[in-house]
DNA sequence: TTATCTGCAAAGCCTTTGCACTTAG
DNA sequence: CTAAGTGCAAAGGCTTTGCAGATAA
């Protein structure tokens, strides 16, 4: 209920590579958008392998890997030496604020930020493709 | 010569911790300083061992944690999967435009971006430690 | 049918760690 | 003298890859 876009996506994108979809895919990609969480590989495969406990690691980073392509996910490397994704379809773009006490991720906005990065990259003969704005610190709970 | 300023920091951080000097320590911190480029801890290696071909990577990795701890050093993970390093003292602070075809970094900073970067944070009680904005995309040369 | 997919285990990176020896202070 | 540093090699994480059997189309 509700992912029907995505697996549209999802699937499409699959027949347009001369690839096939299985049991093992579907069910990755189903508990990746159920999840709104910044997950590792490690923890998807976790909770993936609640639903289909024969489902390997392997196949958890291929399938991360097709999702990314199709622009379905985001993979973000943290200072603290983590990988996350994030589910992009449907989310708006936006940036995080990370906690280094209790690792919380809240993501933010601000569209003057994203405007004079545009202009930065202009300036400089860059064509963005993509950013990532990660602003560290304590989150309110952590100062105290 | 020039880097009088940085040695000491070092000196009387490693001094404060109770830790020794040594030859290996200043030949890396020297290289590292003298490299006006984002080395990965691997290219610094390969260019102290020039230096000092009897040094080991695992003190490179082991000195270059006392730089960040000093704080002369800054690493950063890029979405490529390379960490790479920057000295910090006697730099502004700065981000960075990624070109994803040749590797390419510029170091660009906007005060605007800066400032809403801290708004961001107290708006929703943290306390900022840091930051890392990266802009990734083609520069004009690869744009041809 | 047959090219792709899967799980497993092995292999690859990069980084850290244990150890015996060396060295700064 | 002795706590800390070093190089080496081994061990650790995380991710990718090779392979033989399974499966979608």
């Amino acid at each position: 209920m509700g992912y029907e876009d995505e697996q549209k996506i999802f699937d499409e994108y699959v027949k347009k590579m001369g690839l096939k979809q299985s049991e093992q895919r579907r069910d990755i990609l189903l508990v990746f958008l159920k999840t709104e969480k910044h997950l590792t590989a490690d923890e998807l495969h976790g909770i993936v392998k609640k639903k289909n406990p024969s489902i390997g690691a392997a196949t958890v980073y291929r399938t991360l890997k097709l999702l990314r392509e199709c622009g379905l996910c985001r993979e973000f490397r943290l200072n603290d030496g983590t990988t996350r994704y994030e589910h992009l379809y449907g989310h708006d773009h936006h940036d995080h604020l990370v906690c280094t006490g209790c690792g919380a991720l809240v993501e933010v906005l601000d569209h003057e930020i994203e405007k004079r990065q545009e202009k930065l990259a202009v300036q400089h003969g860059f064509t963005i493709s993509s950013h990532k704005l990660e602003i560290y610190g304590t989150c309110a709970k952590c100062n105290n």
